[in-house]
DNA sequence: CTCAAAAAATGAACGGGTTCAATATTTTTT
DNA sequence: AAAAAATATTGAACCCGTTCATTTTTTGAG
């Protein structure tokens, strides 16, 4: 019987993972101390340390989960047949944004970020960066689905335009995570704002 | 005489302001303790503190100073009578890119972007995030005084557009100095790859 | 010059994330 | 089933940024 090794070693990640998402939505992420998360899952604090690498790599779990969700929503869109760039974009771009607090509070998300930044060479950055890429690369699935339609003009790169769309979409995120008067609304209005333009350039005439 | 006090207070401003862009620079701002800092500018640890708020007010003011020029350099440019978007362009953000390094370190900058997105109550991210704008405001500017001159296309939204171009230029530049690897060719390089279609759009007929 | 008030300097102590040598538990071997 | 080996748990100790009560220095009034 070597099961029961396995078997509490899964039984007390489940708790630790839980202890910490419930803590860091409960206290924030800064205020949530390793000791609290430990206690709460009924471990000391060097198994914690056992299970995770530190304590920005108990938000990865979260962040990770929220963004894979939000990818498949953003899959099931492309697959679909929509009929103008301007509508498409909104709806995936609405998906992204209306997703990302399910899971993550605002402060997590800067918390996150600012690791992915701070700390490139960690794995918590590495697996951050992978999960924008992936994002930004669904954006240029878009384009080029609406492209192969005729929706968006044969000349339009869209590569190129989709990074662009992303980073912009991303930035705007930043700006809204760092700021907890703005709502989706805002958000969502700002991203317009900037991006018409370029649509209207990109479709077909 | 009352002027002891203040000549010593200027004094020790400047020796724990030498201390510390020194030793950021030469072991990395993490590696850089308070102590040895204090130790270097000849004060104590209490001190450095009636000084600088936190250690990462301390890069405020070489951050503050590298933009500063950045900024100056910029609206020389404005000033100047370029004939073609993707020319002006090019050199504005040569500009920056081309200044990004003279006090800053690539740690410096991640450090300095990731307080700003993690703690963005504090006066450090907010004046981090004024300076963005301003230099975001300066790519409008440019290209509305490119569009005043009949180079932009007069129904070209100058705002909408500048920021869209500045957001990637500025995400580029977050990639940039997550990667030591990268170099500023690359750097540009990547930013001509994402620009140019939109430039190209935006450029009269 | 003296002294009380104001301003500045100090370093020991605190807090919280992280490490690690010692201890305990589980598995494997015989 | 006992001993040995492998694996997991533990919490005290460490590191470093930051705070604050105490001490030292400077100033201006009498």
């Amino acid at each position: 019987m070597s099961g029961l090794r396995a078997q509490k070693k899964a039984d007390k990640n489940r708790r630790i993972l839980e202890a910490a998402t419930t803590l860091f939505r409960q206290v924030g992420y800064d205020s949530a101390r390793i000791e609290d998360i430990a206690e709460m899952a009924g471990v000391s604090v060097g198994t914690f340390y056992n299970y995770y690498k530190n304590k920005g790599d108990m938000l990865m779990a979260t962040v990770s989960m929220e963004v894979e969700e939000v990818l498949a929503a953003g899959d099931e869109l492309i697959g679909r047949e929509l009929d103008n760039v301007s509508d498409a974009l909104s709806e995936l771009i609405g998906k992204y944004y209306d997703h990302s607090l399910t899971y993550l509070s605002k402060e997590m998300w800067r918390t996150a970020m600012s690791l992915s930044i701070g700390q490139p060479e960690t794995p918590f950055s590495k697996r951050y960066t992978a999960l924008d890429h992936r994002l930004s690369k669904q954006v240029c699935d878009l384009f080029r689905s609406l492209q192969s339609r005729g929706i968006v003009r044969k000349d339009v790169d869209c590569d190129a335009t989709g990074e662009l769309v992303f980073n912009n979409v991303n930035m705007m995120f930043i700006e809204f995570v760092k700021d907890e008067e703005m709502d989706e609304a805002d958000l969502k209005a700002e991203v317009e704002r900037q991006c018409v333009p370029l649509i209207k350039l990109m479709s077909q005439v």
